[in-house]
DNA sequence: CCGATTTACATGCATTTGCATGTACTGCAC
DNA sequence: GTGCAGTACATGCAAATGCATGTAAATCGG
């Protein structure tokens, strides 16, 4: 009954080999990159939500979006996002439509350090990348994992 | 100078976005995961190690190799494992061609826990990675992770 | 064999995290 | 409009985490 593949490995098998290899390699990229020097004076988690802003085409975003890029509960995103505006990399507003919601934008500062930042953190991404894998086996994998996170459910 | 693929993008550039559609995707997978149900009663990196001492062929591990897979600082993982010691899912024991080091494996308990909650785990993996990519694109997957992973350098 | 360095793990302590809950606002039913 | 459920964010508090450090054992250089 078991629908099973060529080789013998039934589908709920091969999914979750395919997540454990995904979450692995994540994992042992993950612990590489931290454990560098770019991270040196920015945990990851808030290296990414500045990172996250960058990309922000209107410079603001409102705090729930910004939840759903990042592993962390909204009260820890709450308190991340304090500990950044006290440093002055951060700037909040209250959202003009949605008397409940707040707004984020860089200052200077945040984006200028994001920037130093990121300069660092992608040269030792690529030293990581670039010597596992060929070009055209990265753009297979941007291309899967694209795919599964765009396919998951909404949530 | 910088090398550039027909597509005008760099190879830093592909690397770097090559990891973060990775990182994200993993992000995203995980936080659906972990709201579940199976996780109800131990934190994912609990089952994790449990996971990880499921799968050692010997039944006793090393606490460091344990370290080398989750994504947690040695003195963390030494805490979780007081934790679950206390629980009565693991066992330690010290290593005995090593003084320094300890030996881990599952109880029984531990053993049935892990069991039981990694049929849940399992399933719920399967209802992401199913619907989202073909057997083929997940056995891709599945082989670049594992490259990349292989591929790092040791430390 | 002896001292110095390194490795494996544990622990004190400050920081970060998540859960539960609180507050304020929105939107919907009527 | 009024009441009521739902959403967005903040906060109290207990638990988890990481850094720095401690302890003990292994390894290395002489």
């Amino acid at each position: 009954m078991t629908p099973r593949t060529a080789s013998g490995t039934s589908a709920v098998r091969l999914a979750a080999e395919t997540w454990e290899s995904l979450f692995r390699a994540q994992v042992a990229v993950m612990r590489r990159l931290q454990s560098g020097p770019a991270f040196r004076d920015l945990a990851v988690n808030e290296y990414d939500v500045l990172f996250t802003l960058s990309r922000c085409p209107s410079g603001w975003l409102r705090l729930n979006e910004l939840n759903d890029n990042v592993l962390l509960s909204q009260s820890s995103l709450s308190r991340l996002v304090d500990r950044l505006e006290k440093r002055g990399l951060v700037e909040r507003q209250p959202a003009p439509n949605d008397g409940r919601g707040v707004l984020l934008k860089l200052t200077e500062e945040g984006a200028a350090l994001q920037k130093e930042i990121g300069r660092e953190h992608v040269r030792d991404i690529a030293e990581l990348v670039a010597p596992a894998l060929t070009a055209a086996e990265q753009r297979e994998l941007l291309r899967l994992t694209e795919k599964l996170r765009a396919s998951l459910p909404s949530r």
